[in-house]
DNA sequence: ACGCCTCTTGCATTCGAATGCAACAAATCT
DNA sequence: AGATTTGTTGCATTCGAATGCAAGAGGCGT
């Protein structure tokens, strides 16, 4: 191969070549640009100088190479996830950010796909991973054998030991319906998930089992897929059953939206006087004036820096005991379904 | 330092183990898992099945080290636009991931913030550079210095010579101006985007100069920050003027949303009889029923490959000559708006 | 003045994979 | 049979930075 070539590298300068211009070694530049490292002050400053005139800076890939530390973080979110909820990428890059790593994406549409996203995971030595989407356990292994700590946001680990961050579902919606149970709700209808989200079993659960303790009834349960045009449909499917109810309690808020707006738009129905939404989520779009939705905000900025925080943790200590930590969802009143005070 | 100590390294195998159990030498190993690398079947097929006995995958860290290309692609989105066109970066991973590479995701508040961005992409030693933030022409020519190649993203390049793909913002706020004055339309109001935005001005000139042709007038004009709070501020602000106007032309479509809100919910106009509203981008929230906003269409998708296409052309040939790709935005007609047809 | 300690510094090696080169075997041609 | 080509394989080196170790410089106490 041919020896050291300035020219083709294109000013790629290298520790050595600031070693020549400041006239050290290569060790002495590496322990410059290492908080910590032992060279005196005159040597660094000598170094720094020499370093910003030949536009150096230390090469992250070369680095990992030798400390076994990539400072990449993998970043798996379902496509879904990162159009509905975009948020949580950009609230957990900030926070990997912060602490001097790099989250390297990947979105998934289909559970399918985690295993080849995985793959590359692995080839890029991430440190460690936070996964919005589903694993086998034995891609979980995988990782545990190999000593690189996943957290899971919003899933449950495929094992009894793995470390997650998640907003209480059950409760939430628990909370929820005991609130509208108590503001006079008595019928309600539902729209449920798609059957392989954990996390909209866990809602549906938990207004399933609150209402069979209060006393209340499901009238009426048709699924969605979280989209919000599903919302419009599934509310025409509730509406032509014709059981008649009071609140339609929805998986997601896109569909909550889209409920709003078939039963308002589709149907000529007032919300609340003559049915009332309730969501989960804590949606932007909730938010907006001609929606105003009763929904359960989950606190994505909280969840997010405990993922990361949780992650770094275990990167730093990988024996670290798995740990599932629990988030209480808000309840958050809005004019699309009256709660108890 | 210690030797190899596989326990240490728990499991982490590397092409000389594969090479050991596979009883070949290392460069097989390695040849074995390059495409076209110099290898009989039989040898390659061994090789295979230690490998994954062994769990072994390349490190891409130790492979990029010595083929000075590291796989990654930086990708720089304003928070802003990740939150609100969370397409642009499920698009571009996506297609990033189709050619083998990974996506290095930064987010970044304010522009600023950007330089501190750059200097982490530096040292991962990204292939290319995809942004949809702006770039002082010193950070694109240290770019340019070092043969990476950066990809603008609907920001146009702060040099003449530059790539960028983009949708021609003037051309489409031009027709569908023109849409709108032919369906009879004739006093406008804007709500115009931030100040530092150059596709906002972009979209103000391309309303504004066609308004002059065609002898329209433009009755009032008020600043938004491209958030949905801001278009129902603007509105109330564009309404209590009181000068009149039959049509708002907003800057994109968070501001369109919130404008229509404002008018429909606040002043208890209706949109289209009273007023219209118009905006920009194809928002995705615009489709919705209770909208069905009149907008531009930007063909993200469209954008999106032909950015990572060009990024890739140039990756593999650095010394091609710069490129501005222009889209067109697609006129989108709704409910709140009419235009002629 | 001597020994000892602290602070800097450089040398040499290491991380894991890719690759030019040479050696060799097998296949083909003359 | 001998010469030549083709196809595999291993050896040795390389990428750029980090780090254990030892050597050297300077300071301090006795």
């Amino acid at each position: 191969m041919a020896p050291r070539d300035p020219e083709r590298r294109a000013g790629r300068a290298t520790s050595y070549d600031v070693a020549k211009v400041a006239g050290v070694s290569q060790s002495a530049v590496s322990r410059a640009f290492s908080p910590g490292g032992s060279v005196s002050r005159e040597t660094r400053e000598r170094i720094l100088e020499a370093a910003r005139g030949l536009g150096y800076r230390p090469n992250a890939i070369a680095r990992g190479l030798i400390t076994r530390r990539s400072n990449l973080v993998g970043l798996i979110l379902p496509a879904m996830a990162s159009l509905y909820y975009p948020e949580i990428m950009v609230e957990i890059t900030a926070e990997v950010a912060r602490r001097g790593a790099r989250v390297l994406l990947i979105t998934v549409d289909t559970a399918a796909e985690v295993g080849a996203a995985l793959e590359g995971l692995w080839s890029f030595q991430v440190d460690g991973v936070i996964a919005a989407t589903a694993m086998t356990a034995a891609q979980l292994e995988d990782f545990e054998l190999h000593r690189t700590p996943v957290i899971f946001y919003n899933r449950p680990p495929p094992h009894h030991a793995g470390n997650s961050v998640a907003v209480d579902q059950v409760d939430g919606e628990s909370r929820l319906v005991q609130r509208l149970w108590q503001a006079g709700h008595r019928r309600f209808a539902m729209i449920t998930g798609p059957d392989d989200s954990e996390v909209a079993q866990q809602r549906a659960a938990g207004a399933r089992t609150t209402l069979e303790r209060l006393g209340g009834c499901i009238t009426a349960v048709t699924p969605g897929d979280y989209r919000y045009e599903s919302g419009i449909e599934a509310f025409g499917r509730l509406w032509s059953e014709g059981d008649g109810f009071d609140v339609v309690l929805c998986a997601n808020d896109a569909m909550a939206l889209g409920a709003m707006d078939a039963a308002r738009l589709k149907h000529g129905l007032r919300i609340p006087e003559d049915v009332s939404v309730a969501g989960f989520d804590g949606f932007n779009a909730g938010r907006w004036l001609a929606y105003q939705l009763t929904t359960v905000r989950q606190p994505i900025g909280a969840l997010a820096a405990a993922a990361v925080e949780m992650l770094f943790a275990r990167i730093a200590d990988p024996d670290m005991a798995p740990e599932r930590r629990l988030f209480s969802g808000e309840i958050v009143p809005g004019r699309s379904a009256r709660l108890a005070p």
